[in-house]
RNA sequence: GCGGUGGUAGUUCAGCUGGUAGAACGUCUCGUUGCCAACGAGAAGGUCGCCGGUUCGAGUCCGGUCCACCGCUCCA
């Protein structure tokens, strides 16, 4: 191509796209928007069916539990789990030729300073650290402007009277974390549970490029899966012990390399790649998941985060990434181990008890001391100082205390001497049933506009010049296509019928009467329809139709009467096309 | 935010040195049509991204602005 550049994938579905309405960019005729989209009747249909995907996996299989909740957020929410403070990016602009960098990435490159003590460091530090090694334009060697900060969340203000601040949330989680208490009452007291929400986010990026890739505005689905730390075993772990994760680890990361290794579960596990059993078990149906909307398992992998890559909440970190033709390797999802971390946030801003009490297998006696001070002995001795003498005793342990009057006989607080007979010991026999702590939370979290593009683009076909989407047939978002061979003779009216019918039957049905049966056919090829039935003579003779598969360009004839039966079979994934009958022979 | 390229019909694009918009495909109507983008006749669709300037006259020249793509940057 004299042009340069060939049409690669990305172009070719963003046109297709446009054309027959999966998506396009929003507000064009106020000249568009960057990182806004509209998906039209088809996209819409597709992104649900891939929406109800993750809904079949993960609340009808497991049993997560599903919520929605608002994007609008109280400010305090985010302050508290640590977003308003990391989701912002400091920036320096050159004085002279207005070129930015970000405020880490200059200071590491020319002072050494690791990325991840930067990220701790405030405006004002990151201002003197200029200052003092008098850093200039990387470009030009110029002065810098004073540093600035973006915070990529949107903000705005709850009710008319600009009082509290709020933003639209950047994730789904924390709705989750902040309803814990309800939500545990509803898993009945029990852990482990999972709750996922799938809704917008909003991030307000600097430039949001890559079509559906990045967006300010999209779909998020986080699921939040809480456990007992001392007893995070998943159930799950024997049936998925031989699946096989290819895994890119951070250390050949670091060594610039780029090869993954193929892991079962069991070793992954046992060479602790993955440290938490149920974060591994999330990734295999994170890559199941790929599958059935049609990703191949050779074009998945999950790569490990570099420390100064990760979130603020995470510990350990794997992004599941899918190749696509102009990219590259691009995420789609996130596996993160954020331990206690949200709840603990959240419990320290508000005093609410995230806490979770768990009764001991054996209950353990203890007995537990006191020691009360003799107020008639210490008053008079230490007079003004009694207070702070009687304070302290009742903070201290009173095990050191009894523990210093056997091996001293006294027990000193400041200059003071107190003696055991100024105090008086008493102990009480206790049960001990239970304990309270934190649960921890792995979270997957899968950008569903991003699985809708990788679905579309590995559904992209050519076959004989002709595009055809080959979606698996569980999200196509026409299930079949109804076409009259003729439009006389009676045809029209009996595949209009047939549609109806079908309709009845809840499934997702066309009806196509305009130009040629084989443009028909091209047609519902472009749109993914997987099944088209056709009308011809024989049907008002026999009441038998025609059915064509997308992929294989071959024809069965069935009853009308066996259509509602097969049909709900094969989309069900019961049966496949070619249990429908014989092919008809091609002439 | 910076640099490069671009923005014309639903889509992909053409439009030379300024003279009030074209093609192909698609869509719609009628006819035709017995299975993989057939054919015939006809029709609808564009204030050429937006704002301003130069000019008798601007899709075309100039300035600004918005948007897209590519490269930096960003992507928690």
């Amino acid at each position: 191509m004299s042009s340069g550049r060939e049409l690669d994938k990305f172009l070719l579905i963003n046109e297709l796209a446009r054309r027959r309405g999966f998506f396009w960019q929003s507000f064009e005729i106020y000249g568009g928007v960057g990182g806004f989209v509209t998906y039209g009747p088809l996209g819409t249909q597709l992104k649900l069916n891939i929406e109800s995907k993750i809904r079949d996996i993960f609340v009808k299989k497991l049993g997560i539990l599903e919520i929605e909740s608002s994007i609008v957020t109280p400010g305090k929410v985010f302050e508290a789990s640590g977003h308003v403070n990391n989701f912002k990016e400091s920036m320096v602009e050159c004085a002279d030729c207005g070129k930015r960098f970000r405020a880490d990435y200059l200071i590491n490159e020319k002072l050494g300073i690791s990325l991840l003590d930067i990220e701790k460091m405030s405006l004002s530090e990151i201002k003197k650290i200029i200052k003092k090694n008098k850093l200039e334009c990387l470009d030009c060697k110029a002065n810098l402007k004073e540093p600035t900060q973006f915070l990529t969340m949107f903000k705005t203000t709850i009710g008319p009277y600009s009082g509290a601040t709020g933003y639209g949330r950047p994730e789904a989680a924390q709705n989750i974390f902040v309803e814990f208490n309800r939500l545990y009452k509803m898993a009945r007291e029990k852990l482990p549970f999972g709750v996922i929400q799938i809704g917008h986010a909003l991030r307000n990026e600097i430039s949001p490029r890559q079509g559906l890739i990045r967006l300010r505005e999209f779909t998020i689905a986080d699921l939040e899966f809480f456990f007992d730390p001392e007893k995070a075993e998943s159930n799950f772990i024997s049936e998925i012990e031989n699946e096989i994760l290819p895994i890119l680890l951070a250390e050949k990361r670091k060594k610039g390399k780029e090869e993954t290794s193929n892991f079962t579960v069991q070793e992954a596990l046992d060479k602790k790649v993955v440290c938490s059993e149920w974060q591994i078990f999330f990734m295999v149906m994170a890559q199941k998941l790929l599958l059935e909307i049609g990703i191949p398992v050779e074009k998945q992998r999950f790569i490990e985060k570099l420390p100064w890559e990760k979130a603020h909440y995470a510990t350990q970190c794997f992004d599941q990434e899918v190749y696509v033709d102009r990219w590259g390797w691009i995420e789609v999802s996130g596996h993160a181990y954020r331990t206690d971390y949200d709840l603990s946030s959240h419990m320290k801003a508000t005093g609410a008890d995230f806490r979770i009490f768990k009764e001991l297998e054996k209950p353990i006696k203890k007995i537990q001391y006191f020691v009360k001070p003799k107020m008639d002995l210490i008053g008079p001795k230490f007079k003004e100082k009694t207070a702070e003498i009687i304070n302290t005793i009742s903070k201290t342990p009173a095990k050191d205390i009894i523990e210093s009057f056997e091996k001293k006989g006294y027990y000193m607080i400041g200059d003071k001497k107190i003696s055991e007979n100024q105090v008086e010991v008493t102990q009480q026999k206790n049960i001990v049933r239970g304990k309270r702590f934190i649960p921890h939370v792995v979270e997957p979290s899968f950008g569903v506009d991003r699985l809708f593009y990788v679905a579309l683009e590995y559904a992209l076909k050519n076959k004989d010049n002709r595009t055809i989407l080959s979606f698996p047939r569980s999200i196509a978002p026409i299930q079949i296509g109804v076409f009259p061979l003729v439009n006389k003779d009676g045809l029209n009216e009996k595949a209009k019928e047939i549609s109806a019918l079908l309709r009845t039957e809840d499934l997702l049905v066309e009806f196509d009467d305009a130009g040629s049966i084989g443009r028909r056919y091209a047609r519902a090829d472009e749109a993914g329809v997987p099944l088209c039935l056709t009308i011809d003579y024989r049907t008002m003779i026999d009441d038998t139709v025609t059915i064509r598969d997308r992929d294989l360009w071959k024809q069965v004839r069935v009853a009308t009467n066996d259509l509602p039966r097969l049909l709900d079979d094969y989309f069900k994934g019961k049966i496949t096309f070619e249990d429908f009958g014989d092919f008809i022979k091609s002439k």
